[in-house]
RNA sequence: GGCCUCAUGGUCAAGCGGUUAAGACGCCGCCCUCUCAAGGCGGAAUCCGGAGUUCGAUUCUCCGUGGGGCUACCA
């Protein structure tokens, strides 16, 4: 059987963006779990959208994230070049070859000309004027230097029908489909017959794109029919969505990859995720590898209708792989997040690093988590009032001195003496060990809520640290 | 406007003529608990509308409505 062979074609016109990858993602899903090969190729022949700087973010994002090609430009491949700019002489030399075979012909209209083809609509449609021209017409037109481009040469009737492997038989009238242009004035391709000729002598065998080209593709499929080649195989992905209307694109200053990453989501959640995006398993499991992807993929799988896309979702995905890492893995990459925190450097990592491990699900809500360490100071005490721990100012105001005495007293300040020194304390006091260390936690952090427990912080706090805290908590009661 | 296409909770979605219409995120409640998380348990919440086909439509057909795409010397 054929080797399957996919291919990923960005424009570099920015940063890769969550849309692009998951395309680039299912290609190599695809091609992965058939054992085949997946492309890398540059559609970089509108040369005023190109944006410096972007293939080298779709090269990284590429290998970033693991979705990692089998040939491209950076890594060669034997059917190069794997950019469309550097192709210049193959098109031409197809796009003369259609133009023999019919599929194509030369036009030297001028856009003047073709602006006053508006219809009562105001819709301009071009009418096939220089398709008339004769071959003697033609040259001596292109040796007197006219500017020219090539024209796909679609029938005026009869329709066009493929099988899309997801949206089913797709069928256009020919009719509805303009001369499109295949080579501008500048002698560069349009996308319409880049794609085709390089899909072709790829030897691609699936092409795995958008929607977008769902109506536009039997216009293609007339040039491989044209040229006499085998059509690809059509796998069309629904598009994903910002909101119910709007697609997520760069243009509105949406999210890439690469800003999920510096904002701390975990690479493996980005990519499961977006997997998820579109297709489904067909089974309850979620959170895959790419590894688990590549084994569960299929294009039943794949859902017609649009979907939004779920900041929210993504990030519980992100928690929970920071979950089933190991500390060491964890500590890995929340370093240069922790880093930003004020605790760094003050207190013990280790112990910040598992105070944050599971209450956080992107790595940069890394220091908002321990704020509550470094920032001390004056409080609301009514923070002291928990009808449900028992705990109240009074009680707070009454027991905490004897806390501080305790504490004071504490030659053990770990943990578990300090838990265990502060029940007995609860015990012989009689109250609730909850009210207790309610009250102990409050008058050493000053926050309603933090990532740990008293004991816990005060360990971390350190007893000089600790007893400070205790003070001017019972010096702000006593106010 | 024309053409292509899509339509199940707030979101991702299962379903493929007869179901109490899965599951996940989020939300709410309870349990656990040294607060918050984590964990456990439970709950609220969905078939766009109208015709048809059928004994029976979420499921099939048509129309409508709404969304997306194409209609560029952009991809």
């Amino acid at each position: 059987m054929e080797k399957v062979r996919t291919r990923f074609a960005p424009s570099p016109t920015g940063y890769l963006h969550i849309g692009g990858l998951r395309t680039a993602l299912y290609g190599y899903l695809f091609a992965k779990q058939r054992g085949g090969d997946f492309i890398l190729r540059i559609e970089d022949t509108d040369t005023t959208r190109y944006v410096d700087g972007s293939v080298q973010i779709i090269y990284d994002t590429m290998r970033d994230s693991g979705i990692m090609y089998d040939e491209g430009p950076d890594i060669g491949g034997n059917y190069g070049p794997y950019i469309q700019s550097e192709r210049k002489a193959i098109y031409t030399e197809y796009a003369k070859l259609l133009v023999e075979k019919g599929g194509a012909y030369y036009c030297f209209c001028t856009p003047e000309r073709i602006a006053g083809l508006k219809d009562s609509e105001g819709n301009v449609r071009y009418d096939k004027h220089c398709l008339k021209l004769s071959k003697a017409e033609i040259e001596e037109k292109i040796a007197r230097g006219e500017p020219y481009v090539i024209r796909q040469n679609v029938p005026t009737e009869g329709s066009g029908t493929y099988h899309d492997l997801v949206y089913g038989d797709i069928s256009v009238d020919y009719k509805d489909i303009e001369d499109g242009i295949l080579i501008k004035s500048d002698g560069m391709p349009t996308y319409n017959f880049a794609n085709v000729i390089d899909d072709h002598l790829m030897g691609i065998t699936h092409v795995i794109r958008g929607t977008e080209y769902l109506s536009s593709t039997p216009k293609y499929n007339l040039m491989y029919d044209a040229f006499g080649w085998e059509r690809p195989v059509y796998i069309h992905l629904p598009p994903i969505m910002k909101d119910a209307q709007h697609k997520l694109s760069k243009r509105n200053g949406d999210a890439g990859y690469e800003d999920f990453v510096n904002k701390g989501y975990i690479k493996q959640a980005i990519v499961n995720y977006i997997a998820l995006l579109g297709w489904n398993p067909k089974s309850n499991v979620e959170k895959m590898s790419l590894a688990e992807l590549v084994e569960r993929f299929s294009l039943e799988g794949i859902n017609k209708s649009p979907a939004i896309f779920d900041e929210t979702k993504m990030k519980w995905l992100s928690g929970e792989y920071i979950k089933e890492m190991t500390i060491d893995e964890f500590k890995k990459l929340a370093l240069p997040f922790l880093k930003k925190s004020e605790a760094f450097g003050k207190f013990n990592e280790d112990k910040l690093l598992n105070l944050v491990k599971t209450r956080v699900q992107i790595l940069s809500e890394i220091p908002e988590k321990l704020d509550f360490l470094t920032d001390f100071k004056e409080f609301d005490i009514s923070l002291f009032v928990n009808e449900k721990q028992k705990a109240s100012v009074e009680l707070a105001k009454e027991i905490l001195p004897k806390i501080k005495d305790r504490l004071s007293a504490l030659a053990d300040f770990t943990n578990s003496a300090l838990f265990e020194t502060l029940v007995a304390l609860s015990n012989e006091l009689g109250i609730k060990k909850q009210a207790l260390l309610w009250i102990a936690r409050i008058a050493i952090t000053g926050k309603g809520a933090t990532a740990g427990g008293a004991t816990e912080i005060a360990e971390l706090l350190g007893k000089a640290e600790t007893l400070r805290r205790i003070d001017f908590s019972i010096e702000l009661l006593n106010k």
